[in-house]
DNA sequence: CAGAATCCATAAAGATACTG
DNA sequence: CAGTATCTTTATGGATTCTG
């Protein structure tokens, strides 16, 4: 493998440069829930169901680093830091609004195919077929 | 914990029911590139680039499961398969457009911010400062 | 309140070799 | 051509404990 000595990440196309930005399980999100309101530390953790401390501090750190989110840090005591997103932060929240839209629309049918997925995977693998 | 008695996975918002769909590095871009041109299977494989076929013989299955996308064999020999987005994929294709053109059109800083974090994960995270 | 640090289990992904 | 199968590595995520 050498060295990969490209030093630009030479993207395939738009979905991929954004894809490196937003993939993983937090990100849309976190992005989806700033662009609704501007958020302190806890109120987002409410905000994004399930997600863990270490999970929520680490997208948000990344985030920070690519330019889509701002940390407010007040300096008071007790602790208030809040998160803003950015004008590219903005504008990514607008490209993720379909995309929200599409799952409103077609919650139903989602939710039905998930069901399946986790039934067979539920199943022993080996359901003893009840004698014939 | 219990057992988790929840049949449907009740979302949190749309978004959340879309990304169950779509997560992963593979998945948006196959689903796009699908929005293309129907293709079959090697061409499908040298457009998404990097992917294996492991990878992208996984997730195709997940997504015709999934209701997105449809497999056409023809039975030949040699084997030839084509894929091809249902109505349902070809919404949610749809919906990943302004993703695509956002990260068009923020391709350049895109750019940047990930070049940098190659940047100090390249560092060997001690850089022994030069003497002071 | 808003994190940081550590440990651990699992899931996602990659490499490689093989098949009808 | 269009996959399978197996193995290894890496990334993701969760639980817990701790701190200013």
């Amino acid at each position: 493998m050498a060295e990969n000595s490209s030093i630009e990440p030479s993207f395939t196309c738009g979905l991929d440069a954004t894809l490196r930005i937003i993939a993983g399980k937090w990100k849309p999100l976190i992005v989806y829930f700033l662009s609704l309101s501007s958020n302190r530390y806890g109120e987002l953790r409410r905000a994004v169901k399930g997600v863990s401390d270490k999970m929520l501090i680490q997208q948000l750190k990344e985030l920070e680093a690519d330019g889509i989110v701002h940390r407010h840090d007040y300096k008071e005591v007790p602790p208030r830091v809040d998160y803003t997103l950015t004008p590219l932060g903005r504008s990514l929240a607008g490209a993720l609004a379909p995309l929200c839209a599409w799952g409103s629309d077609n919650m139903v049918e989602v939710g039905r195919v998930l069901a399946e997925r986790e039934q067979w995977s539920r199943e022993p693998a080996d359901a003893q077929l009840p004698v014939a």
